[in-house]
DNA sequence: TTGCATTGGTAAAGCGACTTGACGAATTCG
DNA sequence: CGAATTCGTCAAGTCGCTTTACCAATGCAA
């Protein structure tokens, strides 16, 4: 049998990235946000009490500001944002949280911080410390 | 501005693994394996000489055997893999290399071996271990 | 001050890597 | 023997993106 200790690091990454996902996605459930993708309760977490633009939402997320739009079109759909003209610039939006898109902001929170702190507890301190910068690193590699 | 150090862990997991994975790709182009994408060239390297089921190869790989078969339908078409029936179960095939199959693989391990050690270079063989380590216990952990 | 490149949001299409569900054919089990 | 399981496959759908192409508002340069 293969087990995981030989397979590759790039496996190594997305099993982890796919483990976490689901319990993310479990704790979600358990906070009644359970209609909350675990990308969406991410993307919520980047909005600001002052509202954001999507351009600086994409740039947040890493990602390009179309994907965004998909993300915040969805959101808006289920009632938990809204999009207000800048008073600044008349080309941009500010993307504001509704009522509850503020409840489900927290839920969300809570619910990856549950997770975060569950694998923190795992590891201890130390490891769950080392395993960020190493994977920062690992990131910031390829430049 | 929102820096890396300030994002959850599945971020960090998903550009790290985003991150290698570009890097894998532009490493199967030096090496004349362009042609092939980084799941392929993943895909390519469980199948062993004497030939593998594609129910085995899913299980390997975490996945299901469908979405293995798109990847071994891919595989096949672009003449690196054929599918021979098993003599001792007349349901099943055997999914064996070809003589490409053979030369891509070779370059597919190579190049994934060329960004592993790249990776541990960086780190550190203490650091390296560390983090399979760190993954695999956040991956087994939701069980 | 006019003209041109840039920036912000959007629409449409497509893609990669999966998943779920449903099947028939061969095999194993009770 | 018959029932449940396993192997490969077909079909369709999902999620989280990307690329290409626009238009409208803005900033900058000549």
């Amino acid at each position: 049998m293969h087990r995981m200790n030989e397979l590759d690091l790039s496996h190594l990454l997305l099993e982890a990235f796919r483990s976490l996902d689901r319990e993310i996605e479990a704790a979600l459930e358990d906070r009644g946000a359970g209609e909350l993708r675990p990308s969406q309760a991410l993307a919520l977490l980047l909005v600001d009490r002052a509202g954001t633009r999507l351009s600086e939402l994409a740039q947040r997320a890493a990602i390009t500001k179309q994907a965004m739009m998909q993300l915040v079109d969805d959101l808006q759909e289920m009632g938990c944002v809204r999009r207000v003209p800048d008073t600044e610039d008349a080309r941009a939006k500010m993307v504001r949280l509704t009522a509850k898109g503020l409840r489900l902001r927290a839920s969300s929170r809570k619910s990856i911080q549950a997770v975060e702190s569950r694998i923190r507890r795992r590891l201890g301190g130390r490891r769950y410390e080392a395993l960020r910068a190493a994977l920062t690193e690992v990131t910031e590699a390829e430049e």
